[in-house]
This record gives C-alpha cells, sequence and structure tokens, in this order.
DNA sequence: CGTTATCTTGACCGTCGTCAAACAGGGTGG
DNA sequence: CCACCCTGTTTGACGACGGTCAAGATAACG
C-alpha cells in the first residue's frame, strides 16, 4: 500500500468527469488515497457476491462485466466496465454485495480500502456527489438494457450493445467506417443481450452480409453508423454524457475538510 | 407549500429505515422540509422523460411504475415503486431524466423542490448515504430483473415478480395462503418481465390449476409459497432488507449543520 | 506446432407472440 | 337498481423467432 501522490488514479478522475464537475481540490483528494495495484488476468474473478470486500476496485486498465447467475448455470451480464470506472460504489452505501465481477480482459486494478475511501466521501460532499452520478448513469443504462433484453428483438439488441459500446469507448462522433475494438466474445455479448452466442453469430453475420459492419477478428468497423443506430433504436441520452447538475455551491462544505 | 413540522413525509423514513439507521435529527430535518401534497389519479403520468424535474416526488400512499418505450411503442416497466419511495434521487445527481413514471393505482404524492432537498443532502451527509442506499438497492433490483428478463422462461419471470411484490410488500415471514393484494394488470406483468399479458394469463393460470396460487380479482394467496420461490429461483437476498453500512461514524459533520 | 477457445453453419424443435373473439367485472349515469 | 361501457381477463389456433444439438473451420495462445 501507498501514500504517496502519483497519477495511478487518473483514469478514474476522467471518468468522473464525464458526468461531474472535479474540482482541482477533490482531485489531488483522490489521487493522495492510498491504494494496492494489482494485475489480474483474462477470465479471472475481482469480486465476489459472497463477501463484504474491504477494498473498493477502480479499473486503471483493461475491460471488466458484473454477472449474475441462475441455479442451472445460466449467466447474464448485467454490466460491462470500461477503464477508470469504480466497480463497487454500492459498497460505501451498502454492506453485502450482490453479484460477480470478472476481468474481460487482462486489467490492470486499483483496490483502495472501503474505510478510506469512505472517510472521504464523508468529508468531501463534492466527492460523493461525483461517485453517486456515476452510479446513477450505470442505473440508466441497466434501465435501457431491461428495454433491450425484455422488448426488442435479436438484431436491435446486439446492434444496441455495439452503438453503446461505441460511443462508451469515447468516440462520440464516430467517424464512417471508423475501427474499434471489441473486447467481448460472441458468448459474452449473448450474456448480455439475453442470446445464445450461436444466434449472436446469425445476427453479426448477417450484419456483416448486409454491408453495415465489417469485423475481422476483434476488430470492429461501422460502415453504416446511421443505419445500426437505426436498427438499434439508439439514442445516447441515457448514457447522460456531459450532464452534470450545474450551479451547485460545496463552498460551505469545503471549510472544514479532514484532511 | 407548506413549512408547518408535519408527518405526511413519515413513510418516507419508514421506507429510508429500511436500509439505513436515519437518526432522529436527521428525520426531523425530513419532517421539516418544505413540499406540496398531490393526488394523481390511476393511469396518469406523475414524470416524464424529457425535462428536468423542479420537485422530488415521494410517493405516500398508492403504486406507481417506471418505464421506458421503444419507437413502435412498445413498452418496458423497469420498477415498481412502493409507499415511502423516493422516486427520482436521481434528480439529485443528474440534470436530466431518462424514463417516466406513472401511476398504478391512485397516488398520494410529495412533492418536494429539488433544490430544497439538494440543500439538506448537501449539508447532512448521513441523508445523502440513506437517499443513495435506497438507489443502490433499486440498482441491485435492475440487475436481479435483467438475470430474470434474460435468462429465465416464463413461469419463473412471473414466479419472481410475485415473490419480490410479496417481500417487499413487507411480509417477511409470508403465511402459507396468506393473502395480499396486487395492484398491477397482467398487461403490467408482463410488460415488467417482458412478455405478452396473453402468455402471463396462460402462466399464472396453470400456477392456480397446479395449486399454488389462488386468486380472486386482485387478491392473491399463496398457497405454496416454498413451490414459488423455488420455480422462481428467488432469493431475497438482493432487496438488501436490513442491510446498512453500520458503525459509520457522522459526529464530524453533524457539528456544522446549515439549519 | 499442438491444444484449446471461439466462431460458423445447418437441421430441427419449442416457447412464446399474434390474431381473434368471447367473457367477467366494476364503475357511471339514467 | 338496472343498463351500459370500458378495462381487463380468458381461451384457442397458428406461426415465427430464437434455442438446441452437432460437427467442422478458424483463430488464439503457450
Amino acid at each position: 500500500m501507498s501514500n504517496l501522490y502519483s497519477v495511478a488514479l487518473a483514469p478514474m478522475i476522467a471518468k468522473l468527469r464525464l458526468h461531474t464537475e472535479v474540482s482541482d481540490d477533490d482531485r489531488d483528494a483522490i489521487l493522495a488515497l492510498p491504494y494496492i495495484l494489482r494485475t489480474i488476468d483474462k477470465r479471472r474473478s475481482l469480486m465476489r457476491n459472497d463477501n463484504s470486500p474491504e477494498y473498493c476496485a477502480i479499473i486503471l486498465k483493461g475491460f471488466a462485466f458484473s454477472h449474475k447467475g441462475t441455479r442451472d448455470g445460466l449467466r447474464q451480464i448485467v454490466s460491462f466496465h470500461t477503464p477508470g470506472q469504480m466497480l463497487n460504489i454500492q459498497q460505501l452505501f451498502l454492506k453485502s454485495f450482490d453479484h460477480d465481477i470478472q476481468a474481460m480482459t487482462k486489467c490492470e486494478v486499483a483496490m483502495i480500502p472501503t474505510a478510506a475511501l469512505r472517510h472521504l466521501a464523508l468529508s468531501r460532499v463534492s466527492i460523493t456527489m461525483a461517485l453517486v452520478a456515476q452510479a446513477m448513469v450505470e442505473s440508466s443504462i441497466y434501465r435501457q438494457w431491461m428495454l433491450n433484453v425484455g422488448r426488442r428483438d435479436a438484431r436491435a439488441r446486439v446492434a444496441h450493445l455495439l452503438c453503446e459500446f461505441a460511443v462508451r469507448l469515447g468516440d462520440e462522433g464516430i467517424a464512417l467506417g471508423h475501427a474499434y475494438y471489441i473486447p467481448m466474445t460472441q458468448q459474452q455479448i449473448g450474456d448480455a443481450v439475453g442470446l445464445t452466442s450461436i444466434h449472436v453469430n446469425r445476427v453479426l453475420r448477417a450484419f456483416i452480409r448486409e454491408g453495415v459492419l465489417f469485423k475481422k477478428g476483434s476488430e470492429v468497423r461501422f460502415l453504416q453508423w446511421e443505419k445500426l443506430q437505426d436498427v438499434a433504436g439508439f439514442n445516447s441520452r441515457y448514457l447522460h454524457v456531459g450532464d452534470p447538475v450545474k450551479g451547485v455551491d460545496y463552498s460551505d462544505d469545503a471549510g472544514h475538510q479532514r484532511q
């Protein structure tokens, strides 16, 4: 564990700033948090649902997903995690954990002692606000996924996932034919949208045949971005990018920091 | 709008206490919030997704649900709301709203000016913690619903919804044959679990035929609670009842309240 | 370079959606 | 108090979307 000032947690700040304004003071307070660095191999579990983790995990590099399973071994992926994201914000507010998190690619993770982060959140309301804003966006994504899984057909579900992933990777203005890297297998796509990997394959093949998509290995290009969005019924509003609460005055609270 | 001390918001406190310890000071601060009382008829919209509501709504009596729709008119219910629940906690942290809320029965609702509640939340961290804990439980329910809709068959989905609703209504130890009142139509059940109302009906009829359920109007009795849970794969852990973060010391913050 | 994971395709089948029509129930007004 | 209407429930016949099973091709990886 290190208390040295370092920029390892910088991706976390960047992510928070997608949805909130983070002051320099807050940034420094976060960067000063103690943490342990860990490397998690592909396919390895990052967090289990049967305990109350003592650490808050933040992905610095790589991709992960949260999932739940039924007794008979079926799996539902409920969320994909991108670099900078804190994996268990819930930890700060509820005691027990209720799902599993697994590394999708090799991941670099910062583990912050829960007590330290909770202490910081209590003393700096603005940081709580930032973390919770991120959790609220996750909630919004959950709602969107429910709509997709519950009420759209296979084509739309797969298309929607591709659209969301592309936008979340930060390519807001995706150029026609712009390439991006898909870290998930067709099995995982299926587990996320409630289909079998076989049917995901059929859908992807169809998109390629129709000239909507180009795919080589895990590299994907959108040849007809408009059409893909249309098939998906995609509208990025639910991602709340650049959607912070404005005009909130934290100055009262800035006066009595603990650090 | 009234600033008089009153107990109208008492159901809100009760609900918060399901997941958090709420001190008497916090309770009083919440009860002292200004609010407007409104009555919303069945089927009427409570909140729309196209604006940034100036009020935080709390259901005092009745039931409501949140939903999203596709372009071609399909609807997915993403959440049911019970008395005491705050409907748009997200409002405190993000600017824009992303779904619709509708009254399922005639509802009595308290509308608190967003600014007032946000001000209180900023000055009393413990209240923020309580509100966010509630939002986190909602998130956990979203994840569970995704598993149900994405990976379970029709019987399990309907059974799961019934189990969840019964437990959430507070009947933790449900007596065999204990009756409870279901406020939703079969159409709404279908919209919540990703089925048509027709198929929901087939499933319910089957449960009745098998002697698992008794139904008369909106009154439902569980004749075989164990079996229903088993069909559903239901485990109430995800509801996080009585699962607050313990041993957190808010005393530092209690010293400098704004009020 | 061998081994394992992932992808791909085809044939077949089942769950659940669609369409249609009858039935119950509960509020409202005459 | 009855007649009416609207909303919600119930049932049947039929079809389709996507699951299942199986087997071969390709790619990833040590």
